[in-house]
DNA sequence: GCTAAAGTACAACGATCGTTGTAACTACGC
DNA sequence: GCGTAGTTACAACGATCGTTGTACTTTAGC
């Protein structure tokens, strides 16, 4: 296996360390090995341990991404009862797929290490993750305005809002992971919340 | 100056050195410069870099705690126009008291960094920090639930709805600092939405 | 099968860093 | 004024790490 699939490779090993141990601590060398990888290679596909690091949060962005737009494409499409399909979109959004849990766990350490990044690189990182997702899930907020169905004035706070409660506070301080239900009671209050506020 | 604030102001120095470049980075050298302080005295003080680190984040949460719970007191005491006081306590939240930056980028580095501190600390800080204020948050929105103002079934839960709400996605990716202006709009309408949502 | 490209193993470098020991120095309590 | 405890400057250590060079081996394409 010489050309085919080491560059994925190295991307998925530094992704797990990166995610793990942060860019200060992550070492070259526990990176290659975890991609089952020569460090050498890795210094010949990404030049040095920034490039790597670079690639790594700007793959796993547009990868994760893309799933969400996918998500969002498949609950918000054709909507009959709003709550319901919105509480079954955040279940379906926040549910981890395979590599959810590192990929939330590098954008920590993103937020973390933001002043030690090139700000294009940070830009582009949002552009291509956090901002496209938030960007359709205002298209789709719009529409169900332009239904009647919600009063919104900034469709794009409005997504940020809807992001903030339901995948909100889960930095995920205990070891344990969250389980179905908190994470069905978490998104159906968060959903109500979204819909119709706490006011009596 | 022997013995008189050494302490503080190794805390001061390392709160800022932490908060800025994350606990891998840091180096020791760095803060007791920082700190115009000898990096001895700093062992002296607190054993090693992750005994200094634990002071540092209980420190800055606690103090910060003890300021928000005063925030909360000030505003959310005796209201007349629940929108209104809900508005004023937001932006007097949210406007940068002095380390208020500081404080938010060292949360930061914890959240990023929570695998590699001891649970017990963790736990500590939480419980001294975030937690404390949340609760005191609830405690209030309580009141007003049982004053028939709102209408609550959880309100720890509505209480974190509401520091999302108003204090989310600010993790300060752009180099200049937030304008007063943003900070009203971002309350304004993290306010109405908690207050409303966003149904029609 | 041959060749060029990609990958590996290995050693080495310079730099940074956490931590400790020590001896000189300084401030404060009595 | 003196002594004690805190502070400093300084050197040194072992360890880790990013990075590079090199010689060798493996793989893929023709």
């Amino acid at each position: 296996m010489a050309r085919a699939g080491k560059r994925q490779e190295v991307l998925a090993g530094a992704l797990t360390v990166f995610a793990r141990d942060g860019y200060a601590r992550a070492s070259i060398d526990v990176i290659a090995a975890e991609a089952c990888v020569s460090s050498r290679t890795l210094y010949n596909h990404f030049g040095d341990k920034a490039g790597l690091f670079r690639a790594v949060i700007q793959e796993s962005a547009t990868r994760v991404a893309a799933a969400q737009l996918a998500i969002i494409e498949q609950h918000l499409s054709h909507v009959t009862d709003l709550e319901a399909d919105l509480v079954a979109f955040g279940i379906h959004w926040r549910t981890p797929m395979p590599d959810y849990a590192e990929h939330s766990a590098l954008v920590r350490q993103v937020n973390a290490e933001a002043g030690h990044i090139p700000q294009e690189a940070v830009d582009a990182w949002q552009e291509a993750g956090p901002l496209a997702v938030r960007r359709a899930l205002a298209e789709r907020l719009a529409v169900f305005a332009a239904d009647g169905l919600l009063r919104i004035d900034d469709p794009l706070r409005a997504a940020l809002h809807f992001s903030l409660l339901i995948s909100g506070a889960n930095p995920s301080y205990r070891g344990g992971p969250v389980t179905p239900d908190e994470i069905t009671e978490a998104v159906t209050t968060g959903v109500h919340a979204f819909l119709h506020g706490y006011t009596r």
